[in-house]
DNA sequence: TAATTGTTTGCAGTGACTGCAAGTTTGTCC
DNA sequence: GGACAAACTTGCAGTCACTGCAAACAATTA
């Protein structure tokens, strides 16, 4: 039988987040593209083999993406106060992942680096949609909404965008925080950002 | 000079093309992933090296991208109607790449065919990337917003996601036409997809 | 026709990634 | 402690994407 710590299951793990730092540390030094697998390998001291024993790709080492922010935010949004709107629950989680990566002191540096590499962005976009697929459901069950309703779907993916719009933004004008841009694109997406929305006025045939 | 009509250039087009038309072609058939550069290339009567002289990724090839609808959209937001609303704006925007994308015949086909396959979806992306921030600088501008804004940003990049998730929904209830989809998107956007946001209200350090 | 310029192609090479068939470790049972 | 099974690591051979280079080739221009 397995037990919690068997030096199997120990060894695995150090074996594992070496290989993440490594990943993360020469992607920082060198750039995310001047890596090569090779490189991560012999630094964590294991065969490029083994390297794709525990990660897909490359990216996947870099991002080294805890599957614990998943968990955590389905738990929050199931766990959710009975009054809360569904869009104040995205926010508490956005907010707590936030907290999280800060206090790693992780959040900018990779974020940088997440943002200045295609591949890393693609991998990360890969893992988001599947997030926002679980989370989609979740809020979509805590809304008692139908399959095919937008809301709950709709709401899941506004506040990843507006995660992003905040980065992106914090980028070109960093004297403002990250928290009072997210804060502000959720105000925006709650509520409305056109309150003069109306195609239905002027339909002009516009070619 | 270069004339408009010169058979250097028009053969360059019919590669491109046949090369594109192979690539989505096989693409469909196969499944993205089982497709080979080689075959492609193949069935286009021209050499691996030469497909890379066109498109720098496979994906390229299969999405083939048409830049007249960046292109298209830029002019449309330039010459908006004064009294247009931005989201409304961009309604028309979407509804007519919608349009274009229809008369193609290959909405469907090929919006399957990306939502199906990673790394489709990530060159999608890249490219969205880049139009938003085109669509978001231009947008902007006719806002009258300072740089720092994020209102312009979010427009975009809600309306992005309005179609994502119009298209995703579109793939768990076919019945429901896509527009639809959208224009409820669209709305929530406009009004506000949470009218009882308010973090504030009830802080009750939820750990 | 001859010179110029742009395009295609083959070739050699790097790097990501996979399957397979040994080896080596670790956990278990006696 | 030793034997056995399961899990982990590794090297190797192979496929595929993609790049740079230099030679061959075709279109354009003078």
């Amino acid at each position: 039988m397995h037990v919690e710590g068997g030096l199997r299951e120990r060894k695995k793990q150090q074996t594992r987040s070496a290989l993440a730092e490594a990943a993360l540390r020469l992607a920082l030094e060198k750039g995310p593209d001047q890596v090569t697998v090779e490189e991560i390998a012999e630094a964590a001291d294991v065969s490029v083999r083994t390297f794709f024993n525990y990660f897909p790709h490359k990216e996947h080492a870099i991002l080294a993406r805890n599957p614990e922010h998943l968990e955590a935010a389905l738990e929050r949004l199931r766990t959710a106060p009975a009054g809360e709107s569904p869009l104040t629950t995205m926010w508490f989680i956005v907010h707590e992942v936030l907290r999280d990566l800060e206090s790693d002191g992780q959040l900018s540096r990779r974020g940088e680096l997440i943002m200045s590499s295609p591949s890393l962005l693609y991998q990360l976009m890969l893992s988001s949609i599947d997030d926002e697929r679980q989370l989609t459901a979740a809020l979509r069950e805590r809304m008692g909404e139908p399959p095919g309703s937008i809301r709950p779907a709709l709401i899941v993916s506004a506040a990843g965008t507006a995660c992003r719009v905040a980065v992106e933004l914090h980028k070109t004008a960093p004297d403002r925080p990250i928290r009072d841009l997210l804060d502000e694109g959720f105000q925006l997406l709650a509520r409305g950002t056109d309150p003069d929305f109306g195609p239905d006025h002027h339909q002009k045939g516009h070619s």
